[in-house]
DNA sequence: GTGAAAGCGCTAACAT
DNA sequence: ATGTTAGCGCTTTCAC
């Protein structure tokens, strides 16, 4: 496990008989350095095989050029997209990205940020836990003006920028669409209120009811994981009620999905007798019969905004003193909803 | 961005009125440490807001506690998948994940190397890109003895273990299961044939029509992206295949399920005029109609089996000098093959 | 059981 | 244009 030894600045100054100083210049095009001195450096170096030492470097100017990440979940459709385009910035920009999955436990979320702030990020991105009941735990990060930013599952925090759709306006959207479609009773599927995305779409729900004096059945509302099983026991749920909904808008496709093969697998037509309405644009979302009418949720985009404003936060670039953020949301209409030609 | 000041073991010890040596001994529960000394330090520690600071550790150990993860792509299924379960075992053994797409180019898998190289991660996991032609810029690493774990798209080398699934057998059994289904004409469609992957699925898909004694033709062999794009333009391609082949056996669910739509967008009907088997069972492959047949690929387990190998082998755990490591596959047989009862 | 002191490899202010 | 020097914060050997 021991390597033969490291090559320093020191050992590549001795063999050149020059300071360290002059090396450690040479090897990040210092200006005021000759060409020749810079040129003789940077071949002994190659041919010295040596390797910076970030440590090091970051230990002496106290910045990491790293940023943390902090998700429920890395692998569903939607997270994986946004992570994809954090990426792509961070490593356009020279930034390292460090990831950190809480599966939804508020209790692991504390433990990641605690990790993170030990690893000196020089930021933080973050998508809470659905059961995440305060922001406190990141309370140490801030007042050390670690910059850190919410993405889609977000907490309101004076000194933090949060980056979301409008997630009122789409649950209003989806809903007025099915009542557009002539439904009279629609159920809503969504996850834990304690996040703005559910319960924001929860009430964009309500208000588009309001907006068209429908009455809402509470019983119509069920609070779940979002998951596929949680999808099929909803779905069952769901069919059991008397009189039967005409309609359902879930929180996302992965639901949506399994909702919908519950019912067909029931003998229940979709949209003929209950219409569905998912979220997030999932490919899956275009692949199940009927095809599902959902919110397009930029997620890629999200994940580049969400790392760009970042970076430049944590340099003190312009336009960096953002709260909030509102990206564009889009409701796509297939066939799972559709009743009139 | 300035903070107040960070708060050291120097303070620490100042505030106690004891050594530096002392405290960083009692934060970390070194034997031979007054407990009530330890207390007061621990104590200290708290509530004059101290912060580990990881880098001078690191710097002055030479070790990290951060794992590299180079992966071509981070949103699909199986690699949203996989990196899932390597953050799991991570998490629990104390490591970090440092991760990296190379967007299937060797160039940014090169700088990418090189940037894990220089943070000093302890050990990489490493999926190739598609045009990756040697391994050569693994070699700074290796002679360090820094491991490195490929998994699923590997290169042969002697001193890292490959975790992979049988590739070859994968290939034998879809195609088998085609040729079984009175298939006599299976187009082959996958990505490039410098990844192992899919030059030995291929192998398998030979290795079957071979045993059969069933004869070849070149031409239904397509090599692609495996895009969803590149999905349809093959399906496009093969349709235009005079005979037109009555199978096809696909290197991931992405472009089976392209293939599959617009097949049936042209009137073909899947399984009866053309049988298609995918690979991955993605979760799109129980959603398309008709189910798609495909192999199981078990991403969450290769993810946690290659964390778990790679810091057993940083840590000269036992069990850790493996070349290569196959997990077990499946043929998940579904309706988009089956044409017998 | 605790302390003194020497570095880990790099950078940057200051000097030349 | 280059050199000197003083740390960054922590660990650890060797003393006591």
């Amino acid at each position: 496990m021991k390597s033969p030894k490291d090559i320093t600045i020191y050992d590549i100054a001795k063999a050149l008989d020059i300071s360290p100083a002059t090396v450690s210049r040479g090897l990040k095009d210092h200006p005021g350095i000759r060409k020749d001195t810079k040129k003789k450096i940077l071949e002994a170096a190659r041919q010295m095989g040596y390797q910076h030492n970030t440590f090091a470097r970051n230990l002496r100017i106290k910045k990491t050029n790293t940023i943390g990440v902090i998700i429920p979940r890395l692998n569903s459709y939607f997270m994986s997209t946004v992570i994809a385009g954090m990426e792509k910035i961070a490593n356009e920009r020279g930034y390292m990205l460090l990831i950190s999955q809480t599966q939804e436990s508020a209790k692991k979320e504390i433990a990641s940020v605690n990790t993170m702030f030990n690893s000196r990020v020089d930021g933080l991105l973050v998508s809470l836990a659905f059961d995440t009941e305060n922001i406190e735990h990141f309370d140490a990060m801030l007042k050390k003006e670690i910059p850190i930013i919410f993405f889609d599952r977000v907490a309101e925090h004076t000194k933090c920028t949060s980056i979301v759709i409008n997630n009122i306006k789409a649950g209003y959207d989806a809903t007025m669409h099915l009542i557009d479609q002539g439904c009279k009773r629609i159920a809503y599927v969504g996850g834990s209120l304690k996040r703005n995305v559910y319960a924001d779409r929860l009430k964009g729900y309500k208000q588009a009811h309001a907006e068209r004096g429908v009455a809402i059945d509470p019983a119509l509302t069920i609070i779940n994981t979002l998951s596929e099983q949680a999808g099929s026991e909803a779905a069952q749920q769901i069919m059991q009620m008397n009189p039967l909904p005409d309609g359902i808008f879930t929180a996302n496709d992965t639901s949506a999905v399994a909702i919908i093969r519950e019912l067909k697998f029931a003998g229940i037509s979709v949209p003929e007798q209950i219409a569905v309405v998912g979220f997030n644009n999932d490919p899956i979302s275009w692949v199940i019969e009927p095809n599902l009418t959902t919110i397009h949720y930029p997620g890629q985009e999200m994940g580049e905004i969400a790392a760009t404003t970042l970076i430049n936060t944590i340099n003190n670039l312009p336009a960096a003193n953002l709260n909030t953020l509102v990206l564009r949301h889009s409701l796509i209409i297939r066939q799972s909803s559709q009743r009139k030609k």
